[in-house]
DNA sequence: TATTGTTATACTCTATAACTATA
DNA sequence: TATAGTTATAGAGTATAACAATA
């Protein structure tokens, strides 16, 4: 009984829900002067230095448009590239200084902004949508056969 | 006590999921030869013709940039600009045919992913979580001030 | 040979500023 | 004056293909 009618108007919350994100992440991203897709690119190297592959992985990009992106990121001052020392082709890219102060702003201006949009849900119902939501993701990643690191608000501790 | 600690993973899961549907969206307009931003344009389009000031406030973007979209589309015939007979200085924006048939296979695609994603979310959850996101939709639609069209799974019958 | 990353190229996307036409 | 939309311009984002260096 997991398939009756589906509820008519659940994708389209799903769809609204990552439109109103993206433009959460729009809008914290220019109050930092970034454009959204280096907010992404910060956040995501907030747990430490990650390699150029891992990272088109992440971002689902071809590894050139990876490379202008991370060059402008450096041109900026906000990300370094450092040599891996197990295998001298690739690189790590990890936060400057200034880099790592950017990305915990952003970071933490999307979080305070997406709390602050559903300080009126119940915290049950919360943990219910998180669940939910990790159900979903947890399908497509056995789906596409391989962990999935996102961007944005990151798990510490890594 | 609707603010006590928030659910730690909950604005994770929430990004983690704008992402997800991003991705979704983007595997499905490259199924139909589409950049991920025509195919919005594409399904917002679906329920009518519209004008190019409510595009811009559906799609975040500037008149200009709107311009830009609008054009490409139109080169390669997927809408089309008709006057508005009440105001010559607008123009209403329009599916052609295969535009038409574009947005429909786009829309449902979709739509069928992310369906098959949350599949075995029983449907009270289903219908718990489209609440919930509708509950955060509508703070946000209260702080900005304006109602919201998004592109993607839209309302029929409006 | 396969993998890592860059370069070359072409296109799309986006914003800012200045503009035209209409209201 | 204000609004609807376009044009000009510049930069960012992205993919494909070819390449260099290393594994």
């Amino acid at each position: 009984m997991t398939t009756n009618e589906p509820v008519p108007g659940f994708t389209e919350a799903l769809v609204r829900l990552a439109h109103l994100v993206q433009q959460v992440y729009g809008e914290v991203a220019r109050e930092h002067d970034l454009t959204p897709q280096q907010a992404q690119l910060l956040c995501l190297l907030i747990g430490g230095p990650v390699g150029m592959t891992e990272l088109t992985r992440a971002l689902h990009l071809e590894k050139s448009s990876l490379t202008g992106l991370v060059d402008r990121a450096e041109r900026r001052g906000l990300v370094a590239r450092v040599r891996d020392s197990r295998d001298r082709r690739a690189c790590l890219i990890e936060l400057t200084g200034e880099g790592t102060r950017t990305a915990v702003l952003a970071h933490d201006g999307v979080t305070r902004q997406l709390e602050t949009l559903a300080a009126d849900l119940p915290a049950e119902h919360r943990e219910l949508v998180a669940s939910a939501i990790g159900g979903i993701l947890a399908e497509h990643t056995s789906r596409t056969g391989r962990a999935w690191s996102a961007p944005g608000p990151h798990r510490q501790g890594g």
